[in-house]
DNA sequence: GGAGAACTGTACGCTAGCGTACGATTTGGC
DNA sequence: GCCAAATCGTACGCTAGCGTACAGTTCTCC
């Protein structure tokens, strides 16, 4: 492991070189096989994680044991929240959705290493900021907006986080991700795929038309990217 | 006004003596009236607010215009959290929903004061967190509850944020907070009512039967008090 | 106290998406 | 190479909630 491979998450790059001093030692880099459960809902937090590849979803957790997705992250971001904010639990659930690897750190060290960096506690405080828009975004778009749009709008957003253009998982896992039925997946998935959009096969989903893809979803997307953008701007 | 007055409010009943002095004399006690807009989406923030009575709603708002309630806080609360973040602008709408009154502070003071206030960023810092729990809950609940369900929830959050058993307002105004037609909350409200839960009139609702009202609500309104309540603990 | 505005009750046709089910296809392990 | 498990396509009846519309009621202002 090299400095060089830790400044693949865009939290540890901003970082200034003092403070990742600071934190470097304590950092180990993990894979993230597919489906990990990185947080638990109401459990303690054992490791903070800053992403450096894959994809995480961040899951409210029903008592009938159904989920929903509110927040999707990559190597942008960073999992463990709550103990930035002096808290010892997580409220959510957040899995590997893709594959990938990060840098991990226990709770304790965190805490320490929280305490004498204020770099890292601003920008991890914007980055929650960010997260809490994304929640409040998919509020919306779970009341207002169908099943295809919905879809566009999921795809987009990991697109962005991953990189390339084909995302790899199963239409169940998908109706989970986006709190409908498997079948009706297939349904949404058929009408982007017709539209010439995407193209999509056992367990992986093309982008073919990034473009059209944004058009066909709804206004959501568009809203998180540039609130992210706009923000962005501001902490300079 | 006096100190004592200052203590209504959760977030500044809790601040050490010290950070109490730094920030008192910056605090301008004002009346909340309805449907006043306290911060707007993708506006920069002017004033933030310490609640000391009334209801403020969190909106998302969508290019059509439309808005979705995605938090609530009363005198618990405060408004202008991106700022604490060290953002500028807010990524959402926060409006009077029962008219009240809070300690407002400039943008320019509370920067000032936060960075003197570590006690207040915590503090700040754990209100954030949950309301993006309150998001993220209200996420998961707009997509898999129905109609009667959440306008239960909506009115029992309601209710532990204001104090009393009544609440004053209309069934349209009721319609877009909870991302509805205004006939489907008539229908609702018709079946809680029916069921003896509540009582409405012209302008207000009246909870009778709160035990009742939570059994008729979805999970949603026990998580997100459980959840309060968890974080409670932990932070002492 | 009368006019206009705001608010509420109800109705009707329509559609997206649900729950469920079952068979077809692909994949991976032995 | 075969079998079990995983994944996907599709169908059918059903219902919650939508969009819309209109009339009844209550408040407010002059």
């Amino acid at each position: 492991m090299t400095k060089h491979a830790a400044l693949i998450n865009g939290i540890l790059r901003k970082l200034p070189r003092k403070e990742f001093k600071t934190i470097f030692p304590k950092l180990a880099l993990v894979p993230l096989p597919l489906h990990l459960i990185l947080n638990e809902a109401a459990k303690p937090i054992a490791y903070c994680y800053f992403m450096r590849s894959g994809l995480a979803s961040i899951l409210t957790v029903l008592t009938n044991g159904k989920i929903v997705e509110v927040g999707l992250t990559g190597a942008e971001g960073f999992v463990g929240l709550p103990l930035v904010a002096g808290l010892k639990s997580s409220a959510s659930r957040v899995i590997v959705q893709v594959a990938g690897s990060a840098f991990r750190i226990r709770a304790g060290d965190m805490i320490v290493a929280l305490a004498d960096c204020p770099a890292l506690r601003k920008s991890l405080g914007q980055f929650g900021q960010e997260v809490a828009v994304q929640s409040a975004q998919i509020a919306a778009c779970n009341r207002l907006h169908n099943a295809n749009q919905r879809l566009a709008r999921w795809l987009l957003m990991s697109q962005d986080r991953l990189g390339g253009s084909q995302v790899r998982l199963t239409q169940e896992f998908l109706a989970h991700m986006l709190g409908m039925r498997r079948a009706s997946v297939t349904v949404a998935l058929g009408f982007l795929q017709k539209a010439e959009l995407i193209t999509f096969v056992r367990g992986a989903v093309m982008i073919d038309d990034r473009l059209g893809l944004e058009a066909a979803a709804c206004e959501c997307y568009v809203s998180i990217t540039r609130q992210h953008k706009r923000w962005q701007k501001e902490s300079n």
